[in-house]
DNA sequence: CCGATCACGC
DNA sequence: GGGCAACGTGATCGGA
C-alpha cells in the first residue's frame, strides 16, 4: 500500500486527502506527488459554497447520483468508500478541465494541492499547551466572575444572567437606564459599542463589560482547551482549505486562529501556548500585508511610494489625509488613519467610519473624500471592481483565485451594497491568502532541504508560528523570514517581522 | 435544533 | 430611502 502511494509514476486522486494522508503520516508514510484532490478543486472553482460533499460533486459535475440503497449482501461502509472512489476517479478529469478552462491550474496545482500536505504535517505535529497554568487561570478568573456577580446583583437589585442579553436589557429598562438601539428582533441592544456609551453615566455598563471578557476567557479558552490536550501534551486542531470564501484558511476543533493577544488578561491565555523543553516559538508576522497588496493591485502612485520608501503607512495617511503635522498632532492623527486605512480594505462607508472613529457622518464623508484625493488609484479600483463583478460574476485575485457574486445586481440596496463591498474586499484578501499558502510551501519545502527540525505549526493568516529547537532559531529564522519575503513578487517589498519566545505572546 | 447575540482573532 | 467593515469559530440563551 505505502509503495503504490509514494509511486511517482501512479496518478492518484482523492477526496479530502489532507484527512487521508494525515492518516498515512501517522503510519510514517509520506505521499508523494497527489494528481487531484476533488473537494479542493470544487472550492477553486467555487469557494462560496459552505461544503462539498460528494453526492453534490456527482451531481453537479456528472450529472448522477450516489447509490439510494446499498444491494443486499455488501456492507454498507464498504460500498459507500467504493463509490466515494469511483465518483473521485470520474469527477477528477471534469473538474480538472473546468479549472484549466478558468484559468485556474495554477492556483490549484501550485498553491492549494502543495498546501495540503503542509497542513496535515502541522496538525499532526499540533501546539504544546500548558494545561494546568490554564486550569488555575480558570480557577481564579471564575472567583472574579463570582464577586463582579455579586456588585451587578447589587446594583440591579436582584438576581439575574448576567450571559443573557435579553435579561440585561430587562435589567437596564428596570433601573431606566436609556441605551437608545434595538436589535434587529427590537430587544433592547447591549451590544458593547452600546456599554461603552453607558458606561460613561452607569457603573453596571463597565461592569457588564468586564464580566463578558472575563466569562469569554473563562468558556472558550481557560476551560476548553485543557480538554483537548492529547497524551503528547499537544492540541491537535483542524485547519480546514475549503471554507473561508476569500481562500483564507479557517481553525477548527479548536479555534487556535482566535487565541486572545489584546487584553491584559487575555494574553494570560496566549502564554501558555508554550514549546517542548529545548525549543522555542518563532512567530513570523507579514507587516501590512493586505495594504501592500492594496497598493500594487491599484497602482497607486502615492501608497505604493510610501511602502517603497519604508514609511510608516499610517503616519503617512495621517499627514496627507489629516494634515498632520507636529508630532504631538501626528500621535492622534495616525490611530484615525489606522482605523481609515483598515476600514477602506473592506469597503467602509460614511456611516460606518464615522461610529468607529467618533465623528460625525458629515466629516467621515470629507475624510472619505480627502482620501481618494490622495489615493486617487485606489478610488478608481472601488469604482471599478463591482463593475467587473456585475460585469463577469466574479472577480479574482492576483493568482486567479475567483469568488462569485450572484446578487450583486439584486434590486435590494442592502444585498447589492453588501456584495460590492465584498467584491472589493476579495482580490486582498484572497491575493494575501494566495502569498501566505506559497510562503507555507516554501518554508516548509526550505526546513525540509535543510534537514532542520523546526516546525511549522500555525497559521493566522498573515503570521506563520513555529517550533524550532534552540540550536536552529537563528538558522531557521532566517530561512522563514527569506521565504516569507520573496513569496511573492510585487510593486512594493513584503517585509516580515520575525520573534523568538518562550511562549507564544513573548514570541510576538 | 437553530437563530440571535455576543466576543475572540486577522 | 435604506442601511451601514471583509473573513472566520464558538459559547450561551431561549424559543420551536
Amino acid at each position: 500500500m505505502g509503495d503504490i502511494l509514494t509511486n511517482k509514476f501512479l496518478q492518484k486522486a482523492a477526496f479530502d486527502a489532507k484527512s487521508v494522508n494525515g492518516a498515512l503520516l501517522k503510519l510514517g508514510i509520506r505521499p508523494v506527488d497527489l494528481t487531484d484532490d476533488v473537494m479542493v478543486a470544487a472550492y477553486i472553482l467555487d469557494p462560496g459554497r459552505t461544503n462539498y460533499p460528494i453526492d453534490f460533486l456527482a451531481q453537479a459535475y456528472l450529472d448522477t447520483d450516489i447509490a439510494r440503497s446499498i444491494p443486499d449482501g455488501i456492507d454498507e461502509a464498504a460500498f459507500r468508500t467504493a463509490e466515494l472512489a469511483d465518483i473521485t476517479a470520474r469527477v477528477a478529469p471534469v473538474l480538472r478541465e473546468k479549472l484549466r478552462s478558468n484559468d485556474q491550474e495554477r492556483v490549484y496545482a501550485e498553491i492549494e494541492l502543495p498546501t495540503i500536505d503542509v497542513l496535515a504535517e502541522m496538525e499532526l505535529v499540533g501546539m504544546k499547551v500548558d494545561g494546568d497554568a490554564l486550569i488555575r487561570f480558570a480557577a481564579d478568573i471564575k472567583q472574579q466572575l463570582e464577586a463582579l456577580s455579586d456588585r451587578l446583583f447589587a446594583i440591579a437589585g436582584r438576581e439575574f444572567n448576567i450571559g443573557s442579553p435579553k435579561q440585561v436589557g430587562e435589567v437596564f429598562a428596570e433601573l431606566n437606564i436609556e441605551t437608545g438601539k434595538k436589535t434587529a428582533t427590537g430587544q433592547i441592544s447591549t451590544s458593547h459599542d452600546v456599554l461603552v456609551e453607558l458606561a460613561q453615566t452607569y457603573e453596571i455598563a463597565q461592569l457588564i463589560i468586564d464580566y463578558r471578557e472575563m466569562d469569554k476567557l473563562r468558556a472558550t479558552y481557560a476551560e476548553a482547551l485543557p480538554k483537548l490536550i492529547r497524551d503528547d501534551g499537544r492540541i491537535h486542531g483542524c485547519l480546514n482549505q475549503t471554507v473561508a470564501a476569500t481562500g483564507r484558511l479557517s481553525s477548527t476543533d479548536p479555534n487556535l486562529q482566535n487565541i486572545p493577544v489584546r487584553t491584559t488578561l487575555g494574553q494570560e491565555i496566549r502564554r501558555s501556548f508554550i514549546p517542548e523543553k529545548g525549543n522555542k516559538l518563532i512567530s513570523a508576522d507579514y507587516s501590512q500585508l493586505e495594504l501592500r497588496i492594496l497598493a500594487h493591485i491599484t497602482q497607486d502612485a502615492v501608497m505604493t511610494n510610501a511602502f517603497r520608501d519604508g514609511e510608516d503607512i499610517h503616519a503617512n495617511t495621517a499627514r496627507l489625509v489629516f494634515g498632520a503635522t507636529d508630532e504631538k498632532d501626528l500621535k492622534e492623527k495616525r490611530r484615525l488613519a489606522k482605523i481609515v486605512n483598515f476600514g477602506i480594505a473592506y469597503a467602509v462607508e460614511a456611516f460606518g467610519l464615522s461610529t468607529r472613529v467618533g465623528i460625525s457622518r458629515a466629516e467621515a464623508r470629507k475624510v472619505i473624500d480627502d482620501y481618494f484625493a490622495t489615493y486617487k488609484g485606489i478610488r478608481k479600483y472601488m469604482d471599478d471592481i463591482p463593475q467587473q463583478a456585475k460585469r463577469d460574476g466574479f472577480v479574482k485575485s492576483l493568482f486567479g483565485r475567483r469568488r462569485y457574486f450572484p446578487s450583486i445586481n439584486d434590486r435590494n440596496f442592502t444585498v447589492r451594497a453588501r456584495q460590492e463591498r465584498e467584491a472589493i474586499n476579495m482580490p486582498i484578501q484572497g491575493t494575501a491568502s494566495d502569498i501566505v499558502k506559497i510562503a507555507m510551501i516554501n518554508v516548509d519545502k526550505a526546513l525540509r532541504n535543510e534537514k532542520l527540525e523546526t516546525k511549522m505549526i500555525m497559521q493566522v493568516h498573515d503570521e506563520l508560528l513555529f517550533e524550532a529547537p534552540v540550536n536552529e532559531i537563528e538558522q531557521a529564522s532566517a530561512i522563514i523570514k527569506r521565504e516569507m519575503e520573496t513569496a511573492a513578487k510585487l510593486d512594493v517589498p513584503l517585509i516580515v517581522e520575525v520573534g523568538v519566545g518562550d511562549n507564544w505572546m513573548d514570541a510576538k
